[in-house]
RNA sequence: CGCGGGGUGGAGCAGUUCGGUAGCUCGCCGGGCUCAUAACCCGGAGGUCGUAGGUUCAAAUCCUGCCUCCGCAA
């Protein structure tokens, strides 16, 4: 037996080493090359890289799922993959070189949230229920035959960041359960569901600024969304950007829309409705710190939202 | 050489343009008022102003190099 593992940023290295750890034969691990990060640029290997690395299985770096990955791929006579937000789409080429295919383990409910952002998405809209599913790769975006789930219940204080480490946790039990099943060719496909599908792209940067026009608690659903990438953020009257990291609606009712204030020691920001107190911020230049002492430092009023 | 903002007592900032013995809002310590308090009053400790050099009678402030943190863009 003998499995290929493909995968890319920090939770997928943690599902390969639990995986390790757990005893799970894998062979050959799969991620994508080495990035250039931040602004010296500083070619990055992935953390699946490192934990490869670190783990003593051979790995190779590619984007493309091409031949020469596949000829990687036969001379260990991989029986079949699991993926882990590799981030690369395969062509039929790909998923036929493996005689029992490749398997995706996706951080939603499908047919729920397809695509690279189903945990921030999920967390935005607001829905309650979110979960994590196994299913066998096709050539669609996350449109392959399920081979199991399990759902949960998402807690008003998750955020983006919490919630990916629940679900990374739950994922892992999941596979640690099927991937025995898979091997041994004892494992059931159910098609998705036609209904109730729906895209879950990356979050831009254009998507995470905060409209105060609208209500709180979508204003603090977006902020749990975009925690900590790519950071929920509006602009001051100061003319800096303000990230938000950590925000509560409350029950409080608004004054003027953007408006910050500063009462009983708590720093709120008005919304359409209610009051949101602001917890955590990062002014453009500075480093995070917590809404007091932000406005502490503050010598003027502050209004945040574009001044339209 | 992609663009840009910072580094000032424990925290967040002002002061830098027009050099001249360090300030604000908090925190901390002590005391007072109070049934009590995160509220109020009085007092106190704590800073080589990132670092190295230069200009000057005098540098947080002007000039040069370096270190370092961060936002945007990739």
């Amino acid at each position: 037996m003998s499995i290929l593992f493909a995968g890319t940023p920090e939770n997928a290295a943690v599902t390969l080493r639990e995986l390790v750890q757990s005893g799970v034969p894998i062979s050959l691990v799969l991620t994508r090359p080495d990035a250039p990060i931040g602004r010296k640029k500083l070619l990055t290997p992935s953390a699946v890289a490192l934990a490869a690395v670190e783990l003593g299985i051979p790995l190779v770096k590619s984007s493309i799922v091409g031949d020469l990955v596949l000829r990687e791929i036969r001379e260990r006579h991989i029986d079949f993959a699991v993926v882990v937000a590799y981030g690369v789409l395969l062509k039929h080429k790909a998923l036929d070189a493996l005689p029992t295919g490749w398997f995706n383990l996706h951080y939603s409910l499908l047919p729920h949230h397809r695509g690279a952002a189903p945990v921030q998405r999920a967390l935005i809209e607001g829905v309650t229920e979110t979960g994590v599913t196994l299913f066998k790769i096709d050539q669609g975006l996350d449109t392959g035959d399920i081979v199991a789930s399990v759902p949960t219940r998402i807690e008003p204080i998750e955020n983006a960041a919490s919630l990916l480490d629940r679900l990374t946790g739950l994922g892992v039990s999941l596979l640690l359960e099927h991937l025995p099943k898979i091997s041994s060719g004892l494992f059931s496909l159910t098609p998705q569901p036609e209904i109730g599908t729906s895209l879950a792209p990356k979050i831009s940067r254009a998507e995470a600024e905060i409209k105060f026009s609208s209500l709180a608690n979508r204003v603090e659903n977006l902020v749990r969304g975009c925690y900590s990438e790519p950071g929920a953020w509006a602009k001051t009257n100061q003319g800096y950007d303000l990230k938000i990291y950590v925000a509560w609606a409350s029950n409080i009712h608004s004054h003027k829309v953007g408006q910050v204030t500063n009462e009983d020691g708590r720093v709120y920001v008005s919304c359409a409705d209610h009051l949101l107190e602001l917890v955590e911020v990062q002014p453009a230049g500075k480093s995070r710190m917590s809404a007091a002492d932000w406005v502490r430092g503050t010598t003027h009023p502050i209004v945040l939202g574009s001044l339209e």
